[in-house]
DNA sequence: CAGTCGATTCACT
DNA sequence: GTGAATCGACTGA
């Protein structure tokens, strides 16, 4: 089987950028990963940066954490995090290192997999919906915690790789503010989708929780 | 050590 | 559109 340009794993350089930079170009590339169960691909179709100390909507935000370690380490690992007791989100850690920056993969198109995919995310209505939304992505893939501090510039087959795939024409990259994010980090225009794509999570603003009794 | 909340999703009205 | 689910991390006393 010969591997095309496109089945190249991206360079530790292209991660070792500015985040602003990297989060767009990530528009269309490939994430594979690569389980026990088998592979599942997927063509990036919305991301969102997060540039570390400077950002308040970061988790870094108030300085290195267990939780946030990998962040503060080398380009091009996998920054995953567990919320709201049920879900986890991917990260890519950017540039350069100990700036703590980090790239939100908040939804793609599923390439290969799709029958695996669908076994893992059963409430899903259609395909589209499959890797729509953060913690969707991650359900179809199969993330998790153990998966924190992975490398992904490595070879599919390795658990988690990121392939240089088809990037996006930068026409047809849009951005807005962010999902979910408020406070001093709301006005940021600094989540990237592939325009018209069915597979991109829908805006919603952030919602302070109701206090409980 | 208790209180609060989250880079969300889902079921239900 | 609204509210519940569910728990680890973080905060401040």
């Amino acid at each position: 089987m010969i591997a095309g340009p496109e089945r190249t794993p991206l360079p530790r350089a292209f991660f070792d950028r500015p985040v602003l930079e990297v989060a767009p170009d990530l528009l269309g590339r490939t994430l594979v990963r690569s389980s026990p169960d088998g592979p599942v691909e997927l063509r990036l179709t919305e991301v969102e940066a997060y540039d570390g100390a400077n950002d308040p909507g970061s988790h870094a935000f108030r300085g290195r954490t267990a939780r946030n370690g990998v962040m503060f380490g080398p380009p091009g690992h996998a920054y995953v995090y567990f919320t709201y007791g049920m879900w986890h989100c991917l990260n890519l850690v950017c540039g350069p290192e100990g700036r703590a920056s980090g790239v939100l993969l908040r939804a793609g198109e599923i390439q290969v997999g799709a029958e695996l995919a669908r076994k893992r995310r059963i409430s899903a209505r259609n395909d589209m919906e499959l890797a729509k939304g953060p913690a969707r992505l991650a359900t179809a893939l199969d993330i998790d915690r153990d998966l924190d501090g992975t490398d992904v510039c490595t070879a599919p087959g390795a658990p988690l790789s990121v392939l240089t795939g088809t990037p996006v024409a930068p026409d047809l990259v849009r951005s807005g503010p962010r999902t979910g994010v408020g406070g001093e980090g709301a006005p940021h225009p600094w989540r990237f989708w592939i325009s018209d794509d069915p597979t991109v999570s829908p805006y919603r603003p952030h919602q302070p929780r109701r206090r409980a009794t």
